[in-house]
RNA sequence: GCCCCCGUAGCUCAGUUGGAUAGAGCAACGGUUUCCUAAACCGUGGGCCGCAGGUUCAAUUCCUGCCGGGGGUACCA
């Protein structure tokens, strides 16, 4: 948890004047949280209205706690306060108000403007980094699409949340792993394998991934039909993994294919580098891992036989049993993903392993965790060295269609590809509209396309369902990628006009206007966004940041003086000009790195 | 049946872990440019915060029940 150093100081000022207002006090109640610094630090929250203050502190209970008037102490508190800020320079920046229950504390804004301002120009694109992670590894297991099946939109949730968290955790200092998951192996390729054999000839079709894509939504409308299909396919990946040569050659041409698509599309989303050996750790990888893992569970006493199934009865956490082998004596996912922890911890020595999978996914996740830990438990595992307590699924809702959860067999899929193409090309032709001198337009409209989708994806919580609307995705106006980068691009215009660097001697109390204050402080709350994104996994955090940030610099940039001029941020006016200019570079550096940290690009044009 | 998630403006969603007059974007309507990028900014209208109880000085937030939507519930992943 990033310390907010004014917070701080706040808590530590309050908690040193209650105890001298209320000493008496003390003894009979030794527990209120006004006389502990930690405690009231928690406490503190910020006003509904900013212009009450930056931080704003509520007594109610405590009024209640002590039994005396809510006005009387509060009043009273802010005297106390305001005296005593008065003979400590330390905290001479900090005043206090009291506002009905609560007590308002306003950050000076020239104390604010220079410690923030100062900061970013001195830190650059590393302002919110921190060594807190000590280089600890993360692993995240995320994106993992299937083989032989096309990208869909449904999977951009796992890759860009999974993406986002990987930068987050690496800013904050630490080591992530980007573990690709792909599903390469499993029944379907048994039904592949039948369906490339008997209308592989005929399915046309270029683009060899919707040539699979074909025969896979054929095999499922034939297979309603003519049920010995599904025997077929059976047999088709009971021959896969014996090692037949046919089956398994079919089986690498179709993985081969798709990964060189998949690469395609990670290279668009800047995904690419985040994947440690991103062909390597698929399912298939843990084939020859899984019988040292079932019998290690076995050897624990914790499996037994059902119904010709080796199972892990799990109803005492009321959770359904965890089927490690089949009758016919295949594996399952969970069988996998279990080899798969055992594997990651033996390799990797995580300090987390996140898994960004669905919430349909999430009793699979409790079993296989709890799996673990009964395994840990039983082998008397010391423990510091426990794997259960690291794991964590970091599950997101649904995307939907039209009302419809998307099904790969049905063929009611939106290829990713078709959205990112879409969302460019309309990208390309507002250029053309709006700025046809632009020197890269194709590349321009490429990242902007695809920032207008990623962002439309990190925009919301991530546990929610999503209905997949094309216009949404396809809008560039308001809470949008596009609008970020646009600020972006004003910025670096800016930048770009006043042509010198930014002085090292400004006069920050230039910067005393309510938008300006606002910026400010969303500026300083910057790294605590970062760490809260990390704490909480949920990098919605930094997009809702960023759109707030990027509207609260728009208004200082258009805002108008009494005759209704805009007043502008470049002027004779010096020393205004200079300060302002800190703050444009500033806010520059943190929404580039914000956007970075989603995935998106920051063209300096557009 | 049991378990999990969701229900806030016409639509899509926020709401800082219980605080002040519930906020944004889109859509609708009106305004702003002799131009530091209008992909922007300002304004107007629009709310039984699903319903009913409970806890609390204080509930959109926590608890219980109900209604509605979604997901999961051993040989798919």
């Amino acid at each position: 948890m990033k310390v907010d150093r004014f917070k701080k100081e706040i808590a530590d000022i309050v908690s040193r004047e209650f105890d001298r207002l209320l000493s008496d006090l003390k003894v009979s109640e030794p527990e209120l949280y006004v006389f502990k610094p930690d405690l009231l630090y928690k406490r503190i929250g910020t006003p509904k209205n900013p212009e009450m203050g930056t931080y704003a502190l509520p007594l109610f209970e405590l009024a209640k706690k002590v039994k005396s008037n809510l006005i009387e102490i509060c009043q009273k508190l802010v005297e106390s306060l305001n005296a005593a800020v008065e003979k400590d320079k330390r905290y001479s920046h900090l005043s206090f108000s009291a506002v009905g229950g609560f007590c308002n504390i306003k950050v000076k804004n020239e104390t604010l403007a220079e410690t923030v301002l100062t900061d970013i120009l001195n830190k650059g694109e590393d302002y919110g980094s921190s060594d807190l992670g000590q280089k600890k590894k993360i692993v995240i297991d995320f994106s993992s699409p299937n083989i032989a099946k096309p990208f869909g939109v449904g999977h951009l949730r796992s890759t860009a949340i999974g993406a986002a968290l990987h930068r987050v955790y690496d800013k904050l200092g630490y080591e992530p792993v980007g573990i690709n998951h792909l599903g390469d192996w499993g029944t379907q390729f048994g039904k592949l394998i039948v369906a490339q054999r008997l209308w592989g000839d005929e399915a046309g079709e270029d683009d060899p991934i919707k040539r699979l894509f074909n025969l896979y939504v054929r095999y499922h409308k034939e297979e309603e039909e003519d049920p010995s299909l599904s025997e077929k396919a059976r047999e088709a990946f009971k021959a896969l993994e014996d090692g037949e040569q046919d089956e398994a050659e079919l089986w690498m041409n179709f993985r081969e294919v798709s990964l060189d698509s998949f690469r395609e599309l990670y290279s668009r989303l800047n995904v690419l580098p985040l994947f440690y050996e991103l062909d390597k750790y698929g399912e298939s990888f843990y084939n020859d891992k899984m019988d040292a893992a079932v019998n290690r569970l076995k050897d624990a006493g914790l499996t037994k036989i059902s119904d010709g199934a080796l199972i892990i009865d799990l109803k005492k956490y009321n959770l359904p049993a965890c089927l490690l082998v089949k009758a016919d004596g295949a594996t399952l996912y969970a069988t996998r993903d279990i080899a798969g922890i055992l594997y990651r911890w033996e390799t990797f020595r995580f300090e987390k392993a996140l898994y960004v999978v669905g919430s349909a996914q999430k009793d699979h996740f409790k079993q296989v965790f709890k799996v673990i830990e009964l395994l840990e438990e039983a082998e008397n595992t010391p423990h510091d060295e426990r794997i259960s307590p690291r794991l964590e699924h970091v599950e997101f809702g649904w995307i939907r269609f039209k009302d419809q959860a998307m099904s790969t067999r049905k063929g009611n899929i939106i290829f990713l590809e078709e959205v990112l193409d879409k969302a460019t090309a309309l990208a390309r032709e507002m250029i053309l509209e709006k700025n046809p001198d632009l020197k890269d337009i194709d590349r321009t409209a490429e990242m902007i396309g695809v920032g207008a989708v990623i962002f439309a994806d990190l925009s919301t919580r991530k546990h929610i369902d999503v209905n997949f609307d094309w216009k949404a995705v396809l809008s560039f106006e308001g809470e949008t990628g596009p609008y970020l980068q646009y600020t972006h691009a004003r910025l670096c215009s800016l930048l770009r006009k006043y042509g010198k660097t930014i002085p090292a001697d400004i006069k920050y109390s230039v910067l005393d206007r309510p938008e300006e204050t606002r910026v400010l402080e969303l500026l300083y709350k910057f790294p605590h966004v970062i760490s809260e994104t990390a704490e909480t996994n949920e990098p919605y955090y930094i997009s809702l940041y960023l759109f707030e940030l990027a509207s609260a610099f728009n208004k200082v940039y258009q805002r108008k003086d009494d005759s209704g001029r805009i007043i502008k941020i470049i002027s004779d006016d010096k020393s205004a000009t200079s300060a302002r200019m800190a703050l444009v570079k500033s806010m520059q550096i943190v929404i580039r790195e914000g956007l970075v940290l989603l995935g998106i690009e920051a063209p300096e044009e557009m």
